[in-house]
DNA sequence: GTCTATAGTTGGATAGAC
DNA sequence: GTCTATCCAACTATAGAC
């Protein structure tokens, strides 16, 4: 799908297809099994091709790994940021906590969206990425995720300012939790009630963030108990 | 703490504690390296005892993890069983929301006050506990979780008559991811900005609980679009 | 750039002494 | 009931031919 060039050598490369597939054997192994239940072996398998191989284009499992997973999520990230922006520019600062919350999730609906597929395999690795207990994805997760966070509680700041920021902190953890939860999706708890999620996915993006909006809105302690200037529902 | 008698012989068994001591291990490494990462050596390198001793009190590593997990989990489950229980005995049948969701978190904060101790070590397992893509766990997970959910959604269910039984579970499952996420702690995007979780115990429960009330009560279809009684706030 | 072959660990589980 | 010793399978990574 996406051409790269760049350490490819002069020639056309006829085969550069090596890499891709090795990528895309390690995410989905990756989703299903995390990081220590991936093998290299089972990634090579997957990917039609050899132990050595893998080992020459990467140099080992971490660092294969580490790029399946920055492939798949740094991009949301970036349109995560993109839409953080659009929407300051367009309305000089102050932004709605839907119209943030909505920011946050749409770019992943977007990409179901584009390529169902796609979106699954999206769905599937960032639950597991979110979940992972292994140093090394706790490391690569704070690396991607902070600065995305840093920029959303600053809005969130803006947008509801009689809150401490502790509190809004809190109160987003919480609607990252949902989130995660619904990535995860076949997940949890659910076999005969309530199976998977049976709503068409835009319809679960208007819950999420219709929940979380009133989840926000509803909490937390203003920052100071008696001059709070206006902003009290 | 807990005396069980069973499988001892008729002697006074003066050092039964290698059971325990397992178990103890066997949670924590779970805890902090999930299923796949957790080896049998370490388990009894913990334990301070040999592979032997272990799969002849456990027979084998899956044995030993299952007992581990049933044994910190299964307690807090009956708990929300009795909790709920104890609500609709004494409301005949129509329970809030706010007293459902508080009755499905209140035991493991219970076991915090109790225990602190405990209640760490419980947190810290059902965060990996719920998010483990092991196969043995999602299994385990479904026993211990499918009749306390069908309990809890029915409650739900009667709470608010107006929304489909579809619709509570999706918000249900919101709620989960909730406290799930809370659960995990320590974890989640965040080392600058929102540390940890830098509330008290029983302040968090009451945010949870206000938060996915608020969300509960704001979102869904309405089971039918013309004749709602007069629930509709 | 990809392969086969292998080095060197570490995994779960068992045998048999005590 | 607990140990040491061992089996055998699977793992990551590398060496060296092509």
């Amino acid at each position: 799908m996406v051409e790269h060039l760049g350490k490819a050598p002069s020639s056309a490369t006829p085969h550069r297809a090596t890499k891709q597939r090795l990528l895309d054997a390690a995410e989905l192994l990756f989703a299903s099994h995390g990081f220590e239940g991936t093998s290299m072996r089972a990634i090579t398998q997957a990917a039609d091709t050899s132990l050595s191989a893998a080992n020459y284009h990467f140099g080992s499992k971490q660092a294969l790994l580490e790029a399946a997973l920055v492939r798949r999520i740094e991009p949301v990230n970036r349109r995560r940021v993109e839409a953080i922006d659009a929407l300051e520019k367009s309305s000089e600062g102050v932004v709605s906590v839907e119209a943030l919350l909505e920011a946050f999730l749409r770019p992943g609906f977007e990409v179901q969206r584009e390529s169902p597929e796609e979106g699954r395999r999206l769905r599937e690795v960032a639950a597991r990425f979110s979940a992972d207990p292994h140093e090394i994805v706790s490391k690569l997760k704070f690396e991607l995720f902070a600065p995305v966070m840093r920029r959303y509680l600053d809005a969130l700041e803006r947008a509801l300012p009689d809150r401490t920021r502790e509190d809004l902190a809190l109160d987003f953890q919480f609607f990252l939790g949902v989130m995660i939860h619904v990535m995860s999706g076949k997940n949890v708890f659910s076999r005969d009630h309530a199976d998977p999620m049976p709503y068409a996915d835009e319809t679960i993006l208007d819950r999420m963030v219709s929940f979380a909006t009133a989840g926000l809105r509803a909490g937390g302690v203003p920052r100071a108990p008696e001059s709070t200037p206006g902003a009290g529902s």
